[in-house]
DNA sequence: TGCGATTAAATCGTGCGCGATATATACATG
DNA sequence: CATGTATATATCGCGCACGATTTAATCGCA
């Protein structure tokens, strides 16, 4: 019988993901510092860009966070400008996020972002597609597991 | 001339990562809550099984942390009683890292949590080691890319 | 030997993530 | 129409991460 300890870190996939989770934040955090945004507020800004104003649960579900997260989160880039949050006049439960004329512009300006990220993987797109879209499947798994537990 | 927008989430590997990254901390949060860990202190504990007592930088070289992070979460794994903090006779600077009875008891215990993590994967084996190859060897590359900018 | 430079860890403030809970609005059913 | 239930967001407390700074110990070198 295998004494059945765990493996080291660096077979874990957990860890790697966490160990390239903490590579992107430091490397992201560089590139938008010059912007004043963190990195979870670039995800809300080319959230809202992509898929237009909506409200804070449908953006949580695009990035996967609850309004525990997301209302301090988009409270701070509102006081910043770049967005609006307004209740909702048919249902004043629903309060519905918009970037602002400033937000928007932001929004344009963070297009360069991605490419400099790209460039800093040294990969080749094709292996950046692949290792995206089985990062992708993996997540779904993982929550599925995680939400039969409920 | 392309407009030069991000890319929507779904195609962004910082986001896959970034996402993968939520589900196993959900997941491990479920995981190892019957424990008494969080996911970093679990990290911690195996880091310590496979290298033995160490000092802050060493672990830290091994989780990718430093002491503004890890100082704190060994304060309160020495309060739970998992770990020793002790400075080292030959260099007061330094302080020495080493499980107790207990720690090294539950670090044997939690041997059962990475094939149950592995389980929720639903990936084969063979995909599960070269995704985390894969991303073992991006993180390389963007730490190389940050720390180039020091 | 003495003193500036380096090193190891700790401290501080801010921003996530998130479980648990609260608040407020809307809905459904008797 | 009243009251219980469901839903959307907000609040609270805690534990990371991390940039910036501090403290304390050691080292290097004249």
């Amino acid at each position: 019988m295998k004494p059945l300890t765990s493996p080291p870190l660096e077979k874990m996939i957990c860890f790697s993901v966490y160990a390239a989770g903490l590579a992107f934040n430091r490397l992201y955090r560089d590139v938008l510092e010059e912007f004043g945004l963190t990195y979870p507020q670039f995800l809300v800004l080319v959230a809202l860009q992509h898929n237009g104003a909506q409200n804070v649960s449908d953006l949580g579900e695009k990035l996967f966070l609850e309004s525990n997260t997301l209302t301090p989160l988009l409270k701070r880039m509102e006081a910043t400008g770049l967005i609006t949050r307004t209740r909702d006049k048919n249902d004043e439960r629903v309060v519905q996020i918009a970037v602002t004329k400033q937000g928007a512009k932001l929004a344009k300006d963070i297009g360069c972002v991605p490419p400099q990220v790209f460039a800093a993987t040294h990969m080749k797109m094709a292996d950046v597609t692949s290792l995206t879209s089985n990062l992708k499947s993996l997540a779904e798994n993982l929550r599925a597991h995680v939400s039969a537990n409920t």
